[in-house]
DNA sequence: ATCAATATACCCCATTTATGGTATGCCCCC
DNA sequence: GGGGGCATACCATAAATGGGGTATATTGAT
């Protein structure tokens, strides 16, 4: 994620989308007395955010996800496809594993909780805008959930050292022959550790076992 | 990720892992201050936590991750293995991509990037105990990028929406003739497709297919 | 000492894929 | 109004795969 302070405005242009008053207006005057970057509208529907990502050159969006005419997610959506280089941030109370990876797939790099402790606001921007991502810890853990370690939890049967290193080559796509060659073994054994492979993942071909092993962590892409 | 009290003890038994002295020697003064967690060792090198690890029941793991003798991520996997309780936080300089994803996949629920501003240790031994996953902002962004918008960045050239969607049913294994019936089309018309996605992924075959498009983003499994 | 799991090897055959063509209708953009 | 990209459809054939057997050697655990 390389930073180029030439193509880089360092004003940050920003849009502020949250549908709670007192809080959009609290971050509105912190923003207000900020030289880092601009506040160019603030929305409190997605209907005027996505109206306004029309009109307007965006940096930043700073979001809230439920919104009363829709989901933030929508905005980020919209915003990453009129300029690709903006960033966006969430700011919400929603934590469960779907909103908050809906989010990051959507294209959101930061995503603070709305709880507890006041929320540094000016501070995340900074992140954001030096290509890091300020994720609360309990979001955190959701990605980390998501990522690691599935190796350690197989969701179903496990593969045995052989038939995993034989789906990697199913996955990059080597024919029985070259399998067996990769692996010094018969090309008749091959078919066998992949019947194998299929039972244990309930898979009939190739792609599905692709699929399956990657769902479920036993291999990584 | 329920967090049980009663099967949580309080005092949590933590293993420290850091080849430099002087850190090793700061960290273990701040714990040995501190109610929340007894040190049970302060080890220098791989060798030495490892043995420890099977001496004594660990709950937390500090480590760094390059060692005179191997890699971080050896010790959190011996730790999982013995207690898949047991959490790890990673405490390193650090941050490139595989380094980060290694250690995530090992297990690690927490990584701080040993830089700038002093490390808030209990603080962020705390959020771990608590279920949460402290992380640095840039190594956040590791995983935020390994995760999200991918789809906004394809790697290579676009598919279109046809092609997207029989991509997916391969990866879900269906067959020339179930594609066909799915999308109502004349089973003469699915490899006309298919072989339009294998030249746009410069892949083989439906498995090497599934697995370029899942590394470019371009679908998600 | 035995059993279970793993890895190895071989055979057969129906089905599925991969690859090469050619061709038409549609829609959007310049 | 023509060009380009997309989706559609068909044909033919060689290669690869999937599913069904059976069998042996090794190894680690009980």
């Amino acid at each position: 994620m390389e930073h180029n302070p030439s193509t880089q405005d360092p004003v940050a242009q920003i849009l502020l989308l949250e549908d709670d008053a007192p809080l959009r207006e609290r971050f509105a005057r912190i923003l207000a007395g900020w030289p880092g970057g601009r506040l160019v509208t603030a929305c409190a529907t997605l209907g005027e955010a996505l109206a306004a990502l029309g009109k307007h050159k965006v940096d930043l969006l700073l979001t809230d996800l439920r919104l009363p005419d829709g989901h933030g997610t929508e905005a980020i959506r919209q915003l990453r496809r009129l300029n690709p280089n903006a960033d966006a941030l969430v700011i919400s109370v929603l934590a469960d594993d779907e909103t908050v990876l809906e989010a990051i797939e959507a294209g959101a790099v930061g995503y603070l909780l709305k709880d507890a402790d006041s929320i540094e606001l000016l501070e995340a921007i900074e992140e954001v805008r030096a290509g890091r991502s300020p994720i609360s810890s309990s979001i955190a853990r959701v990605l980390v959930r998501r990522m690691g370690a599935p190796a350690q939890n197989p969701t179903g049967p496990a593969l045995t050292p052989r038939e995993t290193e034989i789906l990697r080559g199913i996955a990059k796509g080597f024919t029985y022959a070259e399998l067996a060659e990769w692996l010094n073994i018969s090309h008749q054994t091959v078919p066998v550790h992949i019947k194998n492979i299929y039972r244990k993942l309930a898979a009939n071909n190739r792609s599905e076992a692709v699929y399956e092993a990657s769902k479920r962590g036993l291999i990584r892409l």
